[in-house]
RNA sequence: GCGCCGGUGGUCUAGUGGUAGGACAUGAGCUUCCCAAGCUCAUAGCCCGGGUUCAACUCCCGGUCGGCGCACCA
């Protein structure tokens, strides 16, 4: 355990007070696992979700789509969530407990039973009992007690009545994969290319808890990456200089264990990350938290736990960041192969695929047949159509069968269909062999999969922007996020509302919205309560109409972490801000060329 | 889903078997004027349902929501 402590209460109490997150509908006593974004917390999210479009999609060249949160039921079928989803807790009538029935009777003495999970309910009920199995926290016999079913995802009916099942979807990623097909026509069926989505999930967890850090309906940040695993690869220069720390499986798993410090160059030379996607992303992912405002000394990457990996998936990264008194899982990174399209694959009509030219077209010889139906069907009935099926395949395995049989008069090539022998004379099979021609040749692509939560990240931008200090003696509590994700930008102030102070108070905060910047106005009680508010809801920069702003042209504007102020010309604002905004000016070194203001 | 603890204005909190008080915040006004000053006034509350009782915010039961622990977390 890192040496942070828990601050959640005061961050969730500030959120609430001041709009960024609370609990949805407690006009009718809540609901668990639902939370509305206030004005703020509306506002951050959008701009950290622009942020990451940015990063993810735009300056990689990737793709956006936005599919449907519905599905229907073959779309989860498919994919696997419907089973997997789907778990079988059994109750203990002793002491209450509840447990995995599955997980029981898989690791019951004597049983060899492995996949419990894929067995009917009544069966499992069947089995608790045959193995005697005992409740694993009191003892008490198991055998009787109903096995019931818990399915994660929430249902629907689509349509009227209910005759075609849907689910919301538990994650973004099937919206992707399910409309591969078409995705790569849009990318012109050239690998690699990237597709991403920001939308919601639903969950039906058993217990939501610590506010929006587990909820039943959130937002993901998703990125599927489809590339040729034979060919591709990542710019891993873009990003190797790029320090991180690393929580392998080795160091999780030895006694005095610690993370590691290292580049992502280091990583892969040393073999702490496997995958050179995956430290890719790694790399831009450090990158893009550090710039929207993480705090790098409570992040780390941890590395899936072999139990923790999903079947499909050979290396598994969590970025983590320490909030609400524990490590939470902020983004996952998994290379996922060729599982999911070729799921999607076997349960439609699709490939599923993409055509790999070659570079120079291969041209073979290859035996063909191009059997006489005219004789085949009167001479075998029914069956010819298997016999034509059979000689095809034969033509593929066995061209020599067909060179004997052209060797002698009357010869004939002998295949079995259904235990039968039929005995096809050679001319009537159009055996040939022809030079073939092939451009190239169907690939499924493998998958890298960078899947952020979005919710999840609001909280820990939120918390660890979090500070408390003290100004000429009194203290204060703000939230010190980057000027690029605040959701508000600037505040404008009359120092008091009267002299015609507040009109020209009321222009500039006009001409700054105009500018496209997010503007608070604000002519309420003392100037000092003005700024304590912006601070609290992390507002980076005030300015302030004072006296000699009607005589001078100028205004004060103020940093929010320092407190600092510069007197600045009206004209100059809106630019000014907007670069404030964006980094591409600090106000440190602003503070250094201007006349600090009193 | 289980166990323990809890739910009083927007926020934090005091309190009682006879329906509630404070602090902060918010709004109006006065005053002051560059960092939560002061004064006046105002807005605003006992989670929901049932029971016991003449009377329930208070006691009992159920629910719900939250915190923690267990389990769960593809």
């Amino acid at each position: 355990m890192p040496p942070h402590e828990d601050i959640s209460e005061d961050v969730v109490e500030l959120a609430k007070r001041r709009g960024y997150f609370f609990q949805t509908a407690q006009a009718y006593g809540g609901v668990a696992g639902f939370y509305t974004y206030g004005p703020q917390g509306a506002g951050l999210k959008q701009n950290v979700e622009d942020a990451w479009r940015d990063r993810f999609a735009i300056a990689e060249g990737h793709q956006l789509v936005d599919a449907p949160t519905i599905m229907p039921e073959a779309v989860f079928e498919a994919s696997g969530h419907l089973d997997t989803f789907d778990d079988m807790l059994v109750e203990c009538a002793e002491c209450g407990e509840s447990h995995r029935a599955d997980h029981l009777i898989e690791d019951a003495p004597g049983s060899d039973v492995e996949d419990a999970e894929a067995l009917p309910i009544p069966e499992v009920e069947e089995l608790l009992r045959e193995f005697e199995i005992g409740c694993p926290t009191c003892g008490a016999d198991l055998a009787g007690e109903p096995v019931e079913d818990f399915n994660l995802m929430f249902g629907t009916n689509i349509g009227p009545g209910d005759s075609q099942p849907g689910y919301l979807r538990p994650e973004t990623a099937q919206g992707i994969f399910v409309e591969f097909p078409r995705l790569k026509q849009y990318a012109r069926g050239q690998l690699p290319f990237g597709v991403t989505q920001i939308g919601r999930a639903y969950r039906n967890e058993i217990s939501p808890r610590k506010s929006i850090i587990r909820t039943r309906e959130f937002t993901q940040a998703e990125l599927e990456h489809f590339i040729d695993p034979e060919v591709d690869e990542p710019d891993l220069d873009a990003v190797a200089d790029v320090e991180c720390t690393f929580y392998p499986v080795s160091e999780q798993q030895a006694d005095d264990g610690e993370p590691i410090r290292a580049t992502v160059a280091e990583a892969v030379e040393d073999g702490i990350v496997e995958s050179d996607w995956i430290a890719y992303y790694l790399g831009l992912t450090k990158r893009w938290y550090d710039r929207v405002g993480v705090d790098m000394d409570r992040f780390r990457f941890r590395q899936h736990l072999p139990g923790e990996l999903a079947h499909y998936s050979s290396d598994c990264w969590d970025a983590e960041g320490f909030a609400a008194g524990d490590w939470i899982e902020m983004a996952g990174f998994s290379y996922r192969s060729d599982y999911d399209l070729s799921k999607h694959a076997e349960h439609s009509e699709e490939e599923f695929t993409v055509f790999k030219q070659y570079d120079e077209p291969q041209t073979t010889k290859q035996a063909t047949v191009d059997p006489d139906m005219s004789e085949l069907g009167p001479a075998f009935g029914g069956a010819a159509g298997d016999v034509a099926d059979a000689l095809e395949e034969l033509a593929g395995e066995a061209p020599n069968r067909f060179d004997a049989a052209a060797a002698e008069p009357a010869g004939t090539v002998d295949v079995d269909v259904d235990g039968e022998t039929y005995e096809v004379p050679f001319e009537h099979t159009g055996y040939a062999v022809e030079e073939v021609t092939e451009a190239g040749e169907h690939l499924r692509p493998h998958v890298v999969e960078p899947s952020f939560g979005v919710d999840r990240l609001l909280y820990v931008l939120v918390e660890h922007a979090y500070r408390e200090d003290e100004i000429d003696g009194e203290e204060r509590a703000y939230l010190a996020l980057d000027s690029e994700v605040a959701p508000t930008t600037v505040g404008v102030f009359p120092l008091m509302d009267k002299d015609g102070m507040g009109e020209r108070a009321g222009e500039i905060a006009s001409e700054l919205r105009e500018a496209g910047l997010s503007v608070t106005y604000d002519d309420s009680g003392a100037i000092g309560r003005r700024y304590r508010r912006q601070d609290e809801v992390g507002t980076p920069f005030c300015v302030t109409v004072d006296h000699d702003s009607l005589e001078d042209d100028t205004v004060t504007i103020r940093e929010r972490d320092s407190t600092e102020q510069i007197r600045v010309d009206i004209e100059a604002l809106p630019r000014l801000c907007r670069d404030l905004r964006d980094g591409v000016r600090s106000f440190d070194a602003l503070a250094e060329d201007a006349p600090a203001a009193e």
